[in-house]
Formats: C-alpha cells, structure tokens, sequence
DNA sequence: GTGGGGGAG
DNA sequence: CGTTCTCCCCCAC
C-alpha cells in the first residue's frame, strides 16, 4: 500500500510527523528508564488523531499516522485519514458519547437504535461505523445540527461532530493545572431513604472532602521563619479556597409499568457558598465536619428534598468547586513543553540548509511495515523496543547535556539542544539517537 | 453564580 | 467486560 509522498524528506507534513515521532520514542525511553513507566503514544496532527492512533500497540509502543492526509483526487476516501477513521463505530469516537452515538445510529438505521436489551446499561449496540454515516444521502453539518442540536447542546455541534467524523479537530492542548477545577467524593448505594442513613453518609463524605483539600490544595510553607519558642504547627498554606460546596444526589429512576429498570443518571444538586470555617487549620477536622454537615450539608439536602422520606437515593455526592486559587507564585512544572517547539525553528533550520544540498540529510526514520498486516494507514515505530542505547547520550555527549532529573524541573530552563561534534549541527536531545546512526550508515 | 447535560478515563 | 468514582466543559437561566 502507499503510505507515504513520493519524496517523503521534502513533504513538510511527513517531516513534522517524523520529529514528532521521534520526540515520542525520546519521551517514552525516559520515562521507562527515569520513571519505570511504559506508556503508549500516538502521532498524528490533531488530538483525535493522535489519540485514536495513540489506541494502537499498547502498552509499549507508538504509532503514527501516515500521509497522504487528503485526497488527491476527487475520489476522496483515499487518504489515510478517512481510510482509517471510517472504520470505526461511532460511539468509539472521542467527543461524540452515548448520547450522541445513539441519535446518529438512529438517524443511519432510520429507527431508534437499540440499546442492548435486557441488561441494565446501554452498553452494547448496534454498530453503526464512521463509514455509514458518512456515506448516509444528503449527511452534513447542517443536517448532523438538526438531528443533534436542541436546547441545552453546545452551538454548533452538527458542525463538531462531522470535523471529528472527518478526523478533524482544531481544539488546542491544554496546559496541565497543578490544581483540579473540583474536588468531589461519592458514594453509591442499593437504597438510602432515612435521614439517619443519610446524615452518616453525608459525614463520611464531609471528611473525605476535607481530607482531599488537605492533600490537593494544603502546601507546605516553605519560607516560614524559624522561631525556637514557637514550634511551627500551621506551616501550612492553601494552594486555592474553593468557594462553592455543591451536594448532588441521583434518586433511583421509578420503575417502568412492566417492572423494567430504565438507567438513569440523572443528577440533581444544589449548591451553596463554601463555609470559610472548613479552612481553618487551627480547629479539628471532626469539629469542622460535624458543622458542615449540619450547618451546610443537611441544609442542601433540606433544599433538595423537602419531602420527608422516601427518597430511594441511589447516588450521593459533595463537590468543592469553584476554585479561588491563590497567587502561585511558581509557574507550571515542568508541563510546558512549548519552549522545545520554540526552538523548532532553529533546530530545523540547520536541517533546511543541508536538505538543500544532501537529501539523506533527514535522519531515516525506523519503520517497519509490517507487510502482513492488511490495515496499515498507520505504521509503528520502532515496534519491538527500545533501539538498544542510541537514543540516549553516549559518555561523551553526555559531558555537553544537563541530563538530571528533569521531570520537575520548574519550565525556565531553554531547552537543551545538542550540537554534534562531528558535524556541528544543532538538534534537540531526543533526535541524538537518530543523528547517530545517520553517521553510522556513513 | 446555579443547576443540568454530556463526556472522558 | 461492565460498573463506579471522579473530573471536565458547556449552556440556559
């Protein structure tokens, strides 16, 4: 099968591809060697992409989406992308959910879609592939916002969802947060429906909220001045004050006349300002629980069900939301890679100005195309393992690198570029594997 | 800001 | 494999 442009060094995308996919193998063999950790990547040019692909060759390995990306005809459904999205059932895209998933199949089979019988959940279905619909007559943005919008969907989700049934998906990576948007705890149940029951649930989940804000959103005060007559006992600071408490519960769905269980779940909440007391460190964590509980939690409750008894409550849920965060004064951790790309520009520059005189001059890249597999769109790097020590510093380079541990470190440093005594060229540290065996092959 | 819908892992 | 427990984002009000 073609996988690949004709001149593949010269097309821009395959060698975005190629680096990106060699920064994977330089990223995985770290965190194996540094962490312990195998992980499984995908390379392509879109977070769909990248994660469907990334589902391949787990758990220890990576896999990349080949070019063409686009039709070069009007054939269409020649290139890769579709080639390899188009098999896929529905539900299994990311961002389009059982909901979704459902109403789609329903519009392709011209009925409702069943929802696996018998069994409780919706689980298992029809299968309905990316391929029926979008082959169905007349299917497109307009048509998937009639079928799919309605009050309370996102705008323009008619247009989302046929991008992502294209393989297309312009959302940015988000940066990582050192602190969760919410903190929640819940706990499920056959029945819950006296108060007694209630109260000491809601006591259990009042202290494992309690002891989660410790443990996410307490940091140690680092700067506190040593007192000898005053043993620090609050060396304590909040990270973020969440402003809002929020108690949901799920009522178990009433039962169908013929004694079916339809699935619900639906929630239903109220929510209140965060009292400022659970942010005391001075006073017990019992006592704080016990006043949420009843001067805040109980209330909610009140709130959300007035009638006295019966509620048959399947689901229990307290949430601190709402996150105030104080001024941090460190910037993210070692979760900015953005630096590396900055210097893209740079690093690739040394390469344009050989590529102009030297072809090979783009480090070859270690596919292996399975020949025996039928489905291939996709091409695994280096599938069986590590390629022995080449991708990281011999002894010698290693006198030129800052190679410590470098997972925390706090993002300021400039990323470290290595420059090839041989060759003098400049190139990020996960490409000095690659260099060296382009020397090698001589 | 509150309450709910939909989704990911 | 399905269920449970989190966590996220969006929207209408």
């Amino acid at each position: 099968m073609q996988v690949a442009a004709e001149t593949p060094s010269k097309d821009p995308l395959y060698i975005r591809l190629l680096l990106a996919s060699h920064l994977a193998q330089y990223l995985r063999t770290q965190l194996e060697k540094e962490k312990g950790y195998t992980a499984t990547v995908g390379i392509s040019t879109n977070k769909l992409l990248s994660k469907l692909v990334g589902n391949l060759h787990k758990p220890d390995g990576q896999t990349t989406l080949l070019p063409p990306y686009i039709s070069t005809h009007d054939d269409d459904s020649q290139d890769n992308v579709t080639l390899f999205i188009s098999s896929y059932e529905v539900g299994l895209i990311p961002g389009i959910g059982f909901k979704i998933a459902q109403k789609l199949r329903a519009h392709v089979l011209q009925r409702p879609a069943e929802i696996n019988t018998g069994l409780v959940y919706g689980g298992t279905k029809e299968n309905v592939l990316v391929r029926d619909v979008l082959e169905y007559p007349g299917i497109g943005p307009d048509v998937l916002e009639r079928i799919l919008g309605g009050p309370g969907t996102p705008r323009g989700i008619g247009a989302r969802v046929w991008s992502l049934l294209n393989g297309c998906d312009d959302t940015p990576v988000g940066e990582a947060r050192d602190i969760p948007r919410q903190i929640s705890l819940e706990d499920s149940y056959i029945r819950l429906d006296t108060i007694e029951q209630v109260t000491k649930e809601l006591r259990m989940l009042a202290n494992s909220l309690l002891l989660r804000m410790h443990l996410d959103l307490l940091e140690d005060e680092e700067d506190v001045k040593h007192d000898p007559t005053d043993p620090q006992i609050h060396t304590k600071r909040w990270l973020a004050h969440p402003r809002t408490i929020r108690l949901s519960t799920r009522p178990r769905p009433p039962q169908n006349p013929d004694g079916s269980r339809n699935r619900s779940f639906a929630r239903i909440s109220k929510s209140g300002p965060m009292p400022t007391f659970v942010f005391n460190l001075k006073e017990p964590v019992d006592v704080i629980v016990d006043r949420l509980v009843t001067e805040t939690l109980l209330p909610l409750f009140r709130k959300l069900h007035p009638e006295r008894n019966g509620w048959n409550l399947s689901l229990v849920n307290v949430a601190a939301t709402n996150m105030a965060e104080a001024a941090s004064e460190k910037g993210g951790i070692g979760r900015d890679i953005s630096k590396m790309f900055r210097n893209q520009d740079d690093t690739l520059k040394q390469w344009r100005v050989q590529d102009e005189e030297d072809d090979t001059s783009i480090p070859p890249l270690d596919i292996s195309e399975q020949a025996d597999d039928p489905s291939p769109p996709v091409a695994p790097q280096f599938p069986d393992q590590r390629m022995g020590s080449e991708d990281i510093p011999t002894s010698s380079q290693q006198e030129d690198l800052v190679m410590e541990d470098r997972w925390e470190s706090d993002g300021e440093s400039d990323v470290d570029t290595y420059r090839c005594e041989r060759c003098d060229a400049v190139f990020p540290v996960f490409a000095i594997g690659a260099h060296e065996r382009w020397h090698l092959q001589g």
